[in-house]
DNA sequence: GATGAATGAGTATTCATTCAT
DNA sequence: CATGAATGAATACTCATTCAT
């Protein structure tokens, strides 16, 4: 692992169980073992290593989403799958998710991004008009559905995490997320 | 307006705005207009003020939630009043909204606490556990049941307030409410 | 008791328990059951309070000493009795004597004070001449010679006080100041 | 002088000028010639600045005392070598010993030292008890006659430094000190 | 690339003191 | 006498950031 690489990993780890105002680049810098002037050379400041961390995060998932799942046009099959694939990877990447969450109600967000960054499922807006069109999806704005599935699933995932739910109940789960959009 | 209730005022406003981390007391203390020194007099220290200012707003909810709705027994028809109510003075009061919402996912929030300020809808599991048992309300954990309705519930507020969507059309925004828990 | 004798009763107790700076007068204030703005109607400032505390209990050391012991003329016996007198009082009021050793090496002491605040003895100094001219006690300082009893006989209170040494050897104490200003 | 030294020299002066509680960091590093925030890069907080300065004090002048007195067996004569090289030096090094002197009486002493820190005779106290057994030395505790010529051995110093008393008269003081533990 | 000394504005908090009631 | 709300300067300490090495 890089110098820069190992930055990253730290800030991520502090930044979830801290938060992002509550890490200084001292302590990100002391946890990754390098020098606190390195963090600066790498990024332009603080803010720049947030938005960097913010856009790493968000291209792993997004790169995840597109190999694994079909999105080309919309079925039921395929939108269970994709529900259940994020599930499943949200919670081994519980860190992931807790910090593309709390970016995205920080201040550090901006406002070019705060859209883009309100879902996963930004780059799937057509996916789900492909879904209403088929007429399975109820008729409504693909931008606040896509917020709602994915506030349903970090609620979900939060919750298995937390040992409060079972993996092995998901199939029950799903079905909320189901029921809310389709029509 | 006492001081205290300014100190109180000023503060939910900024934290609303700037974030609770990012806004120092001095500028709270400066913004109502009172000697820096004031806010340790009334409260312990930040995080007492913190505490406080989440607990009036909580109870206040609480109380509006209370006397508006007759929750002693579950119907289709006085949780689907007790939705519109909670949308309605949502808008109303975005700041305490945001607040809340902002409070439950910082460093703030004490564990005790965490559970219970999930949702606005702690002192009505009874509640949903009474539709359930009817037959109305898919058959789940009503605390999960009831973060993602509150969860649903404050998107819709924001999307509402962002002026993306209109409260026109709030009867399509509460059937995906309706749709994920009802079954 | 009055409220201005439970000031300084408190005053007392928390300076030599934590310190003069260290106290602040709100905590005196706590502590005797007073409203914080009291203290400064009864004492111009902490100074004061400070002045006051110290004069009332160097007033209650001169005059216990004074009628307790027979200092018109020097001898040894009376000087050991009033060595022994001191030992035995000091022990029971070490918040006093505390106090005063604490006082005399803090910023609180006046340029005016310093001198008459070394000893116990500073109203003995004619006594202490008067051993000198029989050849009972060194030629020296009577200046000096009264700090230095005075500080032997702080020790020797700590001492016993700590529980290091017993009250019972009070008589191997004395020798060492008897044996330090004896000619 | 490096940054750090100083810190440390300007700390010193201004400790015994002004008592340790009375001295802000602040004023330290403007005494000093550098960035308030270097006092907390270099040590952990005042606590951590006022206890490197004792050590490092205490460790000059154990070293000193080592070095230039012989004390693997105790001697009339060497004794009071010892306790003028202590007079004198303790007059040149008088910041020093008054900041030690302040901080054995003040709440920055931690338990573990306090023993450690009553007296410059603490690594001495073999040499005590080996005048205790030629029966060159009154028989008492070596703790508390350490204590004893320390206390002293400052007055001394103070008397001599603030013009009371003259350096010439040196023998006549070191009476006092011997007459207080010979037997 | 990498270090860590150095900066100084900013933070939460304390505190002696005042004063209207 | 007595209260305690109110003040604002001062304090210890933090932190993002710079820069010489």
């Amino acid at each position: 692992m890089t110098k820069k690489e190992k930055i990253l990993k730290s800030a991520l780890t502090l930044f979830v169980r801290d938060g992002i105002d509550a890490t200084s680049t001292a302590r990100i810098a002391k946890e990754s073992g390098v020098a606190s002037g390195l963090i600066f050379h790498y990024f332009k400041n603080k803010d720049g290593l947030v938005q960097t961390l913010f856009l790493e995060l968000k291209n792993k998932i997004s790169e995840l989403n597109r190999t694994r799942n079909d999105l080309s046009c919309f079925t039921r099959e395929n939108f269970k799958t994709m529900w259940m694939n994020g599930i499943r990877s949200g919670i081994n990447e519980i860190e992931t998710i807790r910090f593309i969450h709390q970016f995205k109600y920080s201040r550090y967000i901006r406002l070019e991004e705060r859209e883009k960054g309100k879902s996963f499922f930004t780059e799937q807006h057509a996916y789900f008009r492909d879904g209403i069109q088929k007429g399975i999806l109820k008729n409504m704005d693909v931008e606040l559905m896509g917020e709602i599935v994915f506030e349903q699933m970090l609620l979900v995932i939060t919750y298995i995490q937390e040992g409060r739910g079972s993996i092995e109940d998901i199939e029950s789960y799903y079905k909320i997320a189901r029921d809310s959009i389709f029509s």
